[in-house]
DNA sequence: AATTAAATTTAGACAAATCTAAAAATTTGT
DNA sequence: ACAAATTTTTAGATTTGTCTAAATTTAATT
């Protein structure tokens, strides 16, 4: 068996980093993506690269890019399923909100436990999704992403039941709460404006009109 | 300008190891002693002891120690505080034993999060002591030790109740599981060998022989 | 295809935290 | 009290992760 690497929570973070940017399946991401991502420098990314493909993470091509490894796209799973089941743990047993989990969940995702993960798994009855939707890989690295689209690519007059968020900032989400739109909830596209590409939708019995920005940031399940 | 707030790691640790060492009221810790408690160089000690003064977290005088600061105490305060509350929450909430929290609570005393710490302090109902029968210091910072004494010490034919471990090694505390003596039971001392110390006592109905070793890593409460 | 623009890498530097080896201060033993 | 032993500090080096600035490679435009 593989030791498992001790990596640092740098390493740790670019291949998460690698991994969103969509950095699997010998998809290569350059260098600047990867430092606009994660805030640093080129240069950094650059020397990050080498080391991450000294230790089998990564394979980089000199520029080209970075993509994860087999191995490395485990270890990207594993840390995202960190992340996100502290999330749930921080929401459903700590009463946080689901603006305020990512900070919290960013430095929890680092900590080295098997067991500790495992339990806070069973603690929490084996979710299948985040607060915000997203999905949780399982402990040996399922991860399937959910059949969904964006509100605003949903036909005029169709129906469908609000799955997660693609923006998770906490403006946006603030914004959802205060609008009562939650995850769950059954939308219906009443109107759809060709000015501004804005929407009327019909939540909860109630009628709204939000911006393009909005639709497009908040994903749907289409409801047949 | 309190950027001194924002402490690494590393500097929590030695500020805890002071702590534990008995630094505060301006008491010097050496920084052999330091050393050896942090399995590091005494090199390294001191140029910590600098930066930590430079802080204000400590004062430092040169080849004589150094001992905590009000802030410095305060600080290890809440590092202690976040230790143990994580330690009842592996214990309560995750079916951790007694014997593995520790490692696992060494890595999530240092996450950054007020909200988190007192969430968890919550989730437990304010516990006041951690599963080794270590007191808890409250969020403003009181920290009571437990009138206690060692099994060891206690007289002939008196009686105890079994309130924490000096020790907390993993074979101390598997043996005190192994033998069914666990932190709330009454303990009466029978008889004290001449020969080794050691003792015979009763416990829970049953009578056992225990070292002298065990009986002085075990703390009572005197029972009147 | 040549030139310009953009992206990427290299080289050298720095800060944090550690180490080793040597120097300095303190403590101990007689 | 003074030499020896111990402790502590300094000086210089190392590792990790970052940076800036310059050089190089790739991409884009004419």
């Amino acid at each position: 068996m593989e030791k498992s690497f001790l990596l640092t929570r740098s390493e740790e973070n670019y291949i998460k980093t690698i991994f969103h940017l969509g950095g699997n399946a010998s998809n290569l991401i350059t260098t600047n993506a990867i430092a606009e991502e994660m805030q640093t420098k080129p240069s950094s990314v650059t020397d990050m690269a080498k080391k991450l493909a000294e230790k089998g993470l990564v394979d980089y091509i000199r520029y080209k890019g970075v993509s994860l490894t087999d191995v490395g796209v485990k270890t990207a799973l594993s840390i995202i399923r960190k992340h996100r089941l502290w999330e749930v743990f921080l929401v459903k047993k700590l009463d946080f909100s689901w603006d305020e989990v990512h900070e919290v969940a960013e430095q929890l995702e680092h900590i080295k436990s098997e067991k500790l993960i495992d339990k806070i798994d069973e603690l929490l009855d084996f979710p299948k999704y985040d607060p915000h939707g997203d999905p949780i890989p399982t402990k040996s690295g399922e991860f399937q992403e959910r059949d969904k689209q964006l509100l605003s690519e949903l036909p005029l007059n169709s129906k469908g039941i609000c799955v997660g968020v693609k923006d998770t900032s906490s403006s946006f989400l603030r914004f959802l709460d205060k609008n009562e739109i939650a995850l769950g909830n059954t939308i219906e596209v009443l109107e759809k404006e060709d000015f501004d590409d804005s929407l009327f939708i019909r939540i909860d019995g109630r009628t709204l009109h939000i911006s393009n920005q909005i639709a497009s940031n908040l994903f749907v399940k289409k409801d047949n």
